[in-house]
DNA sequence: GCAGAATAGTTTCACATGAAACCAATTGCA
DNA sequence: TGCAATTGGTTTCATGTGAAACTATTCTGC
C-alpha cells in the first residue's frame, strides 16, 4: 500500500467514521504541518523556540510588562513563559528586572540584540505566512479569519 | 492587566508585529483548545490517548492492516503508532498477528470489546464535532473544509 | 542464490514538557 | 495590625516524546 500523501478529503459515507475529514483531526494535522515548518525557520535561522518566538513577539509589541501578561498575550501558562524568557536571557535577547511598584512581578524587555532580532525575524514570519495563504483571495482570506474566530469561541467553550 | 480572555483579533497596524492575528498562532492556538478538550473526553470516558483514538478510528474502518497502514492514515510516525497499539493491546482493545505473506508485517484489527467501545466513541466524537460547528452555517461549513484543504497544500509544500 | 540495501516494527536513551511543590511578595479582612 | 489567602514566578519530579539504534524479514541486482 502507498503512503498518503496528505490527509485524503473524502466525503464521508455516514456509516463509517472518516478520520480524514474530521475536524478535529484536521486541524491538528495542519497546525503540526505549519508548526514544524515555521519551527524549523527560528530554530536553523536564530536558534529560537516557537515559546522563545511567542515571548520575542509579544516583548517586541508590548515591552515593559510582566511574565503573566506574556503569558495572557501568548495563550502558554507561566511555566512555559519562565522557561522561554530563561532561554531568551541565557542567550543576551531579553532583560528581567523586578517591578518596583510590585516586588513579585518582572519587568520585561528586549534587549538591543533581542530587538534586532526580532526586527529580522517579523519579516521571514510575515513571508511564511504570506506564502501559506498564497493560494487563497483576499476575501478568502477574510472568511477563513472569521472562521477561525467563531470555531475558537466555540471550542473554548467545549 | 486583566487576563486576555481568549486571542483577541485587533486589525494589524502594519508596522508592529500582531502575534493575535499571526495565522501559524491562531492555528496552533485554536488547535490545542480543540484536541484539549478532545482529549478530555476520551480519557475521563474511555481511558484513551488521543493517539490510541486515532489509531482506533483507522483500525475500526480499514481493519485488518498493517502498522505502516495506520501510520499513513494517521498522520503519525511508526514509533507513536507502535506505543499506540501496544497501549490499545493491553487492554485488550486491538489485536496482533504476524502477516503470512510478509513476516515483517502486521496484521493489526480490533478485538470485539475495541469494536464496541469504537462504535460507543463514534457518535460521541461526532456530537463535539457538531457542537464546534454549531455556530456555522452550512455554507460556511463547505468553505472551512475548502480553505483548510488548500491550508494543508499550502503547508506540506513550505 | 547470495550479499547488501531497504522495510516493518520495537526498544533505548536523552530531552522536553506538565503538574505540583515551592518561595517571596502582596492583598484582604477580621 | 496581623495572619490567612492569593498572586507572581521558579524549580523539582515524574512522565511523555522523538531520534537513533536495533532485530527481523524481504527485496534487489549482480
Amino acid at each position: 500500500m502507498k503512503p498518503i500523501a496528505s490527509p485524503a478529503r473524502a466525503p464521508d459515507t455516514g456509516r463509517e467514521f472518516a478520520l480524514e475529514s474530521f475536524l478535529p483531526y484536521r486541524l491538528s494535522v495542519l497546525s503540526n504541518t505549519v508548526s514544524d515548518a515555521i519551527a524549523r525557520l527560528y530554530r536553523d535561522r536564530f536558534g529560537l523556540t516557537i515559546p522563545e518566538w511567542r515571548c520575542m513577539a509579544v516583548l517586541g509589541r508590548f515591552a515593559p510588562c510582566a511574565a503573566r501578561d506574556v503569558a495572557a498575550r501568548t495563550a502558554m501558562d507561566k511555566v512555559q513563559v519562565s522557561r522561554a524568557i530563561a532561554g531568551l536571557r541565557k542567550r543576551g535577547l531579553a532583560l528581567q528586572a523586578t517591578d518596583a511598584a510590585d516586588r513579585r512581578r518582572s519587568k520585561l524587555a528586549l534587549s538591543a540584540a533581542g530587538r534586532r532580532m526580532h526586527d529580522e525575524i517579523v519579516p521571514l514570519a510575515r513571508a511564511a505566512e504570506a506564502r501559506l495563504l498564497a493560494g487563497l483571495a483576499p476575501a478568502d482570506r477574510a472568511q477563513l479569519g472569521a472562521l477561525l474566530g467563531k470555531l475558537q469561541d466555540s471550542a473554548a467553550a467545549l
